[in-house]
DNA sequence: ATCGTATGGTCTACGTAAGAGACCATATCC
DNA sequence: GGATATGGTCTCTTACGTAGACCATACGAT
């Protein structure tokens, strides 16, 4: 008698499992090329932001306060050269920068809120395992 | 005429947008507490090795060959204090040690297949996106 | 006229987190 | 007796993220 499969999901990871994350080009593995941006601290946060419709560099500062500049910078560049989100300028004195999803990133929404609300499900579970471990460890 | 939202997805993550990350105890967003740890570079990849039934220490080893030891253990031990692994030792000479998935983290397995599913069908567009930015950037 | 505020960033200095690889004790195989 | 396997830990170096100063310009208030 073999080992059965946790979950018939379990064959829809199996081309991934150990596939190499470098190689330039096409070698890489796509699931991971593409979870790995996903994972990117700040990415599924300013997503989320953007899903309400456009929003201004400054206003997605003020909306995330505890990310840096930089970085909001660089989460934005990197989502923009993806094709999951898209930069306007607008030719006023400051010029203004308006960040928008794509459609592209719109398909992305979907998946995440399922996350989203695995999260909402999960966390009080968690957060009682979490305190299960510490004390066991205490 | 006011700014119509995206979707109505967006309304999913309102209470999240702002939602300070930091904070002991309770005062942490839920959904960014879980997220952070999903993204954490390792953690989707493992729980997709676990997907298929237990494995070893080894076997994940040799299955991810580009994690460091270092950052396996501690990505399965954040797992095991969250829930969402177990860890079993098995008393033999050198004792072995398996890692499973709780039903916790087998209810996670249906979020990660459907951002799986999208980076599959995403994963062309981005990279035309990608090619193009950089292009137009040279 | 001048000060404060706002625009969207860039740049530098610093602290933390991740990666590479040595090391450990034990037991079995050749 | 030497190699290999077990599941880790420890240290060293390198990459990543944060904090905050700085920039040019223009508007409103004093």
């Amino acid at each position: 008698m073999t080992r059965e499969p946790e979950s018939n999901l379990a064959t829809r990871f199996a081309p991934y499992l150990s596939y190499p994350a470098d190689g330039a080009g096409p070698s890489a593995c796509p699931v991971r090329d593409v979870l790995d941006r996903l994972g990117e601290k700040w990415t599924t946060l300013i997503v989320m932001n953007l899903s309400e419709g456009p929003r201004r560099f400054s206003a997605l500062h003020r909306s995330v306060p505890d990310i840096s500049k930089r970085m909001l910078t660089q989460t934005l560049r990197l989502l923009e050269r993806d094709g999951i989100a898209a930069r306007t300028v607008f030719p006023t004195k400051p010029p203004s920068v308006e960040y928008s999803l794509t459609p592209l990133g719109q398909s992305l929404l979907e998946p995440i809120a399922q996350l989203v609300a695995w999260a909402e499900d999960s966390h009080d579970r968690i957060r009682a395992a979490r305190q299960d471990f510490d004390q066991t460890l205490t």
